[in-house]
RNA sequence: GUGAUUGUAGCUCAGUUGGUUAGAGCGCCAGAUUGUGGCUCUGGAGGCCGGGGGUUCGAAUCCCCUCAUUCACCCCA
């Protein structure tokens, strides 16, 4: 016998477990419905062509590959090292996030889709992390993206759809902090270490974490000096209400500047009368967002206050997305909910809404044969009324049915016994009293339960 | 990849400076109650003390290795 065990940094997803996912799952697919976005689903597995090299280095790395099948030993024999030895056995790995198989998809399907497209994907992906708190090596994201334009307006209706969904998820207090990729650029530019962007936008990210003497440290290490340092500090310390900080950067970076079109894009996304974004949305400069394909806006929502867990959603823009598949000219921007995290921040905080399940209403007891089948005829009856009904499959003792229907907490229990068939009726009993009634079959199909 | 943490019954966990037959609560099964659940009472089943090696008269307990777990870092949802 072998114990029975699950892959590290996967779960499974009991009954109660899955009505509290299905909760999160469902209240987002409603609303992205509400936005215009059509369903799409692609592979588990796609070409690695298709995943290397998009996600950095470190994703490459985090990347669960597929062992191909056949003559592995002959594949193997010749390979000079481990990089090309895994190469050859594997030419498949599970899908990393949902952003590059849409960009692929769309490329491949450019000619049947009608620009610009809005598409939603709730499915799950892997990365070979090592697990720990509120983070799995299977994880379920719900994607919204919009491709075939840039306007701003697929921005503030992206803020718009995300401020909706938390509050609908009852994360009132969730912030959602707003960026753009070029300020942090143009940043790079004033420090005189332009080349030195990636290194800038790691350690700036980690202010929230390890503060600022955290992050100034980290630059010390990387080679930049303490001019360039106080350049940075100068920058992340812009902040405050929409107009100021934007006040700032426009006299940070005038026309023609590298930060430029940050200073544009987030003044057409926050300065308009008809968006109504509200207090929400903060400017947030120090947000930087790891996925290297953001080139404009980034957007990330945090968990309340006092939620240990990271960030439960994230999205921005993306100059080229498709053109790592030779289709050029084309910028989409998106959003991505992280349902594991909100599961975990919800969990958390207790905020699941109490009556989550639609279980069963009805028992039908199940007291021998004739009684079997006029209950077996009525919990017909029931269900095609809509009411969630079930029988006790065999003739176990009364007292084994009844817990039974008590464990599962199921309200009601309808008997049909010697004593209801003389009298051509049947017993309801109702469990949280205890009482029991003898009605006919019409009054228990009128019955609301 | 780095650094820690914890592995004892189905679950949550006790277990004395190393000392008889390893315990509790919950859960499970049976009975009190042969057509009435929850509450109560009584009884019962269930453990290679994660695995391997060592020290010792004697190891759940001490040492080494290994596997698993959880957490933090890195990075990220």
């Amino acid at each position: 016998m072998i114990q029975p065990s699950i892959p590290k940094g996967t779960r499974d997803f009991p009954p109660a477990v899955m009505r509290k996912r299905q909760f999160i799952l469902d209240t987002i697919r409603v609303i992205f419905e509400r936005y215009g976005f059509q369903p799409l689903e692609t592979p588990s597995m796609e070409n690695l062509a298709t995943l290397e090299g998009k996600y950095g280095e470190e994703g490459d790395q985090l990347m669960f590959r597929v062992l191909d099948n056949g003559e592995i030993l002959e594949k193997a024999r010749d390979a000079a090292d481990t990089r090309q030895l895994v190469s050859r056995l594997s030419s498949k790995a599970l899908r990393y996030d949902l952003t590059i198989p849409f960009a692929r998809f769309v490329v491949m399907n450019q000619h049947q889709l009608v620009f610009p497209f809005r598409r939603y994907q709730v499915q799950p992906v892997w990365r070979a992390d090592r697990p720990q708190k509120s983070r799995y090596r299977e994880f379920y994201q719900c994607d919204a993206d919009i491709i075939g334009t840039d306007s701003l307006l697929c921005e503030i209706e992206l803020l718009q759809l995300l401020d909706e969904a938390l509050t609908a998820l009852g994360l009132k207090d969730a912030g959602i902090r707003i960026n753009h990729r070029s300020l942090l650029a143009g940043l790079a530019g004033l420090t005189g270490r332009p080349e030195m962007l990636p290194e800038i936008t790691i350690a700036i990210d980690k202010l929230d974490k390890i503060g600022w003497s955290g992050v100034s440290e980290e630059l010390l290490l990387r080679g930049m000096d303490s001019r360039a340092i106080q350049v940075v500090a100068n920058f992340i310390a812009i902040r405050g209400d929409h107009q100021k900080v934007l006040e700032s950067l426009r006299a940070l970076f005038p026309e023609g500047s590298p930060g430029h079109p940050g200073v544009v894009g987030l003044t057409g996304i926050l300065e308009n009368s008809y968006a109504g974004l509200g207090s929400r949305v903060l400017i947030d400069l120090s947000l930087a967002r790891g996925l290297h394909y953001y080139t404009g806006t980034i957007i990330e929502a945090l968990p309340p206050e006092g939620v240990k867990t990271g960030s439960i959603a994230g999205g921005g823009r993306y100059d080229d997305l498709t053109g790592l598949f030779g289709l050029k000219g084309i910028s989409g921007v998106g959003i991505s909910f992280g349902v594991d995290r909100i599961y975990d921040a919800l969990e958390e905080l207790g905020l699941f809404p109490p009556d989550q399940d639609s279980r069963t209403r009805v028992l039908f007891l199940n007291l021998g044969e004739e009684g079997m089948q006029q209950s077996y005829r009525l919990l017909q009856r029931m269900r095609q009324a809509g009411t969630p009904a079930e029988i006790y499959p065999s003739q176990a003792k009364m007292d084994r049915q009844l817990k039974y229907a008590d464990k599962n907490r199921i309200p009601y229990v309808v008997m049909i016994g010697g004593s209801e068939l003389e009298a051509g009726k049947l017993s309801l009993k109702d469990l949280s009293t205890g009482q029991q009634t003898l009605i006919s079959a019409e009054e228990l199909l009128g019955w609301s339960f």
